[in-house]
DNA sequence: CCTTGATCGTCAAAGGATTGACCATCTGAC
DNA sequence: GTCAGATGGTCAATCCTTTGACGATCAAGG
C-alpha cells in the first residue's frame, strides 16, 4: 500500500490490488483474489510470448497456430470436433481455415456418412510447418519452466490440473 | 493413446498430445509442454467462466471490466497508465473509456500539467458498479480455489508468483 | 414414406483489439 | 528562446471471434 498508482506497473498491480481490495470489501477472499489475478495475467504474459515470438512471425494468429495444432495432433479431424479440441467456435474454425486452405496448409474434404460435415486434414507442407513452429514453442516453453526446480514443475502441474479437473471447471462448460 | 481422437474432449486432449508429440518429436520437453497447455486451457476456462457468468450479464466486455478495475484499485490514472496496468494497448483504453464513459461509469478529466494526458476516474456509479461486481467476481474465484486445500493455494500461488517474476516473463515484454 | 426436431458448416453483423499514422504537446540540449 | 526528438491520445484500417440466422442434411417415430 505504500506505493503510489502511477508508479505500479502490471506485475506490482496485485499486491496493491489484494490490499486496498480488504480494505474496502472485506467479503472478499483475498487468496482466491491473488490466484486469479496471478493466473490469468502469467497466462497472458505466456500467450504473448508464444504469439509474438513463434507465431506472428510465421504469419499465422494465435488462433490459427491452436487450429494447425490439434489437426497435426488429433490427425484428420470433422470441423466441429477441430472447433471442440481448439475451444472455440465452429464459424471462428471455418473462417480460419479459410485461409489456411488458401496457403495450403490444410485441406477440406466431403465426409462420405454424412454430406454436411467436412473432414479437415494438414498437408504436407501444413504438417511440416506445424511440427517445426511447435518445436520452437516449445522452446519457448523451457525457457518459462526453467525458473522452476523439475519438483517444482510436478507440483505445479499437478496443482493446475487439481483445478482443471474441480467441480468450478465443470460447471463452466465452455462453448457447448 | 487409447483414445480415438474424435473421442476426446477440450481437457483430455492434454494427455494424447503430449504421447503424440513425443513419438513426433523428440526433442520437445513434455513437461513443459504439460505446464504450457494446462496452464493456458485452465486461463482459458477461468476468463470465460468470468466472463459470462459476472461481466457480459451486466453489459460489460472482458476488457471494459479491466478498465473499470484498474480505476477503481489505483485511482484516478492517466489513460496510459491504465492501459499498462490493465495490460492492453493506449488505443484499446481509448475506445473502451468511450462507451464507459457514455454510460456515466467514467470521467476524462485534463491534467494540469500536461496537456495532451487526460486524467480517467470512476464515477460514483461506476465505483458502486464495479464493487459490486467485483465482489461477484470473486465468489466465481472462490469456487475455483475451493478444489484446493488451504495449503495447496499457498503452494500454487508462490509456483505462478515465481514463474510471473523470473527471467522467462522479463524478457517477454508486453505492450512495449 | 414423411414429418419433426436436431445438427453441421457457413454467412452476415457486431464488437474488440492491435498496429501504424497523425497532431498536439512536452523535454532537453544548444 | 528554439528546435529536434520523444511522448500522449485518437483515428483509420485490419484482423479475429462471437452470436444469431440460414439452408442442407441427418435421425427417429409414427
Amino acid at each position: 500500500m505504500t506505493d503510489r498508482p502511477a508508479d505500479l506497473d502490471y506485475l506490482s498491480f496485485v499486491d496493491y490490488a489484494i490490499g486496498k481490495t480488504q480494505a474496502e470489501l472485506p467479503a472478499v477472499d483475498p487468496v482466491a483474489m491473488r490466484l486469479g489475478l496471478t493466473l490469468h495475467r502469467l497466462a497472458g504474459a505466456l500467450v504473448y510470448d508464444w504469439e509474438s515470438t513463434v507465431h506472428r512471425p510465421r504469419g499465422w494468429s494465435w488462433g490459427g497456430f491452436r487450429v494447425l495444432f490439434v489437426l497435426w495432433l488429433a490427425g484428420p479431424l470433422e470441423s466441429r470436433h477441430a472447433a471442440r479440441l481448439a475451444g472455440m467456435s465452429r464459424a471462428a474454425v471455418s473462417a480460419l481455415v479459410k485461409t489456411l486452405e488458401r496457403d495450403s496448409l490444410v485441406t477440406r474434404a466431403p465426409v462420405p456418412r454424412d454430406r454436411r460435415a467436412v473432414q479437415l486434414a494438414l498437408t504436407e507442407a501444413g504438417h511440416a510447418a506445424v511440427a517445426e513452429a511447435y518445436q520452437e514453442h516449445n522452446l519457448r516453453e523451457q525457457a518459462w519452466a526453467a525458473s522452476l526446480t523439475p519438483a517444482e514443475r510436478t507440483v505445479l502441474i499437478g496443482l493446475l490440473e487439481k483445478l482443471t479437473t474441480g467441480p468450478a471447471a465443470a460447471a463452466a462448460q465452455r462453448l457447448t
